[in-house]
RNA sequence: UCCUGAGUAGCUCAGCUGGUUAGAGCAUCUGACUGUUAAUCAGAGGGUCGCUGGUUCGAGCCCAGCCUCAGGAGCCA
């Protein structure tokens, strides 16, 4: 074992003239005797300063963009005006060589984000994609930690299930067939009950029916983990595979739910600002550069940090969906006819120009919606003695749209059971599902947090491609 | 899936009304320099103009189909 430094414990060192190892990633090579090394643990760089004069030629070749290296030598105060640090070099050692005729990321082109999607398999070692994936990280942990800390117990849900019985989007099939030739009834269709579970089965859409049933003896739990839908959407804001996390608590009511999203979003970009600082500032920095190319007009007022912070200083505002209508309705842009889809009734759902007209535009900071017409909402959610509205609510934010979705659920089985007969949900199917309000019913609510909206409003980048590390999308499953 | 736009060197892009041998910056390579900070200076190599077909004496440029990418919409988290 080697006494290896990370980069970040020697930048932050307060002791100079001491001998270390480190090993990382060459970012750039100066001038024969200036390496700029990065092992991922900050954003930084360390210098590394070699005697080339003393040094192989052939030896120095060697140390090219991308290569693999270790170095001993000694932490001395720099004395070069960028850096504090540096490290005089006594021995280089290439770990791994780095043809730079074929290396594809050459740092110094500012290669674009679509280029490094292309190379998502390289594109961690760019500053950029270092920080949003060590922001990813801290939004990680943050979150079992507020869970954690109020006593949640963190559950695991099937990634394979038998029903997409909450409606919420097109399935990917779970099967062992061969897809060349499956079982067949005697009607011609395929025979499931020949297959691997002996039925049709799917990857999870969400794992809150499931929840559902273990709050109901745990009281409060929540899931986070992958999620799948197989909507042919092609937007910068949706995912064929993304990670979703679901709270689920027994005796909460709407309101409760609400306090949890919010305190929950608070505390995790809380988190993320205090221990990514660095990062979140750089990604600061790479927000403005970007908005640089845009008409001023488009460009926002805040920075990312300030948008963070007022994240953080400011409730969220909450309206029912009827409210919001009303906000609409008379709202300038509607008057003058400049949205695309006019706002006239009660009952539809809401267009993004909306909801981004209510957060950007009226009320410039995250609204949580409720009380929406149970017509555009899951069978699940808990009916208002108004008939008309059900206890929904949606967490809505700038630059993102809907962050949150959750609801109090309908704890009544007769009024439940109606929903579904209403909405052809089948009952045999969920017979399960419907046995927690058979048996110790209680007063609950839930919500789901998408993951990657969340790292994708911390870290402000604009395509939800950026923030996962290998994303799934419509005809792309590389890596 | 729909609408709009794009695809030219490894990367980012220019390329006129269809006309001779398709350009630039960066990267790469060679040399010089040596306390640099996107180092600098000099030189060199590098192209199936997304794919297929069509129009034309002649296509990077025009037409058709397809593929991929980006932005917006729908669906949603």
């Amino acid at each position: 074992m080697s006494q290896r430094t990370k980069i970040k414990a020697l930048l932050e060192s307060e002791q100079t003239d001491v001998s270390v190892i480190v090993k990382g990633w060459v970012r750039t090579f100066r001038n024969n005797q200036f390496i700029a090394l990065n092992d991922g643990s900050t954003n930084n760089n360390l210098q590394v300063v070699i005697d080339f004069e003393n040094t192989d030629p052939a030896f120095l070749k060697r140390i090219t963009t991308g290569a693999a290296i270790s170095v001993s030598g000694t932490l001395v105060a720099s004395l070069g005006k960028g850096q504090k640090v540096e490290v005089k070099a006594k021995e280089i050692e290439i770990l791994g060589d780095c043809d730079p005729e074929k290396y594809p990321l050459q740092l110094k082109n500012r290669p674009s984000l679509e280029f490094l999607r292309e190379i998502a398999h390289l594109r961690f070692r760019t500053n950029t994609f270092g920080a949003i994936f060590r922001v990813r990280n801290s939004l990680s942990f943050a979150i079992h930690q507020f869970f954690q800390e109020r006593g949640f117990v963190y559950l695991h849900t099937p990634i394979i299930t038998a029903s997409d019985a909450e409606g919420a989007g097109e399935t990917f099939h779970v099967t062992n067939f061969d897809l060349a030739n499956p079982p067949k009834t005697e009607n011609g269709e395929i025979d499931f009950k020949e297959d691997f579970f002996g039925r049709a089965t799917n990857l999870t859409v969400s794992g809150q029916l499931e929840g559902e049933l273990a709050a109901m003896a745990l009281s409060d739990i929540y899931t986070f983990g992958p999620t799948f839908r197989a909507e042919n959407s092609n937007t910068t804001r949706h995912l064929a595979e993304f990670w979703m996390i679901e709270p689920e608590m027994a005796f909460y009511d709407l309101n409760d739910n609400m306090d949890l999203a919010e305190a929950l979003l608070k505390y995790v970009i809380k988190y993320a600002l205090e221990k990514n600082a660095e990062d979140i500032e750089f990604l600061t920095q790479r927000l403005q550069e970007e908005e640089k190319q845009k008409p001023q007009n488009e460009r926002s007022d805040m920075s990312l940090v300030e948008k963070l912070q007022f994240c953080l200083d400011h409730d969220f505002e909450r309206l029912t969906y009827t409210e919001a209508i009303e906000i609409l309705k008379e709202s300038t842009p509607n008057k003058k006819k400049k949205f695309q889809y006019p706002v006239e009734g009660w009952g539809t759902d809401l267009q993004s120009e909306h909801e981004r007209y209510l957060v950007e535009k009226h009320f410039k900071k995250p609204v949580i919606l409720t009380d929406y017409p149970k017509e555009i909402k899951a069978f699940y959610m808990r009916q208002n003695d108004d008939g008309k509205t059900v206890r929904a609510m949606d967490v809505l934010f700038p630059g993102i749209g809907e962050m949150v979705g959750g609801s109090q659920r309908e704890e009544r089985l007769d009024k439940l059971e109606q929903r579904m007969d209403e909405m052809g949900i089948p009952k045999d199917e969920l017979w399960w599902y419907l046995d927690t309000r058979r048996f110790g019913a209680c007063p609950h609510a839930g919500f789901g947090l998408g993951f990657e909206r969340l790292v994708l409003f911390v870290t402000g980048m604009g395509n939800i491609r950026d923030v996962i590390p290998f994303p799934r999308y419509p005809k792309n499953a590389e890596f």
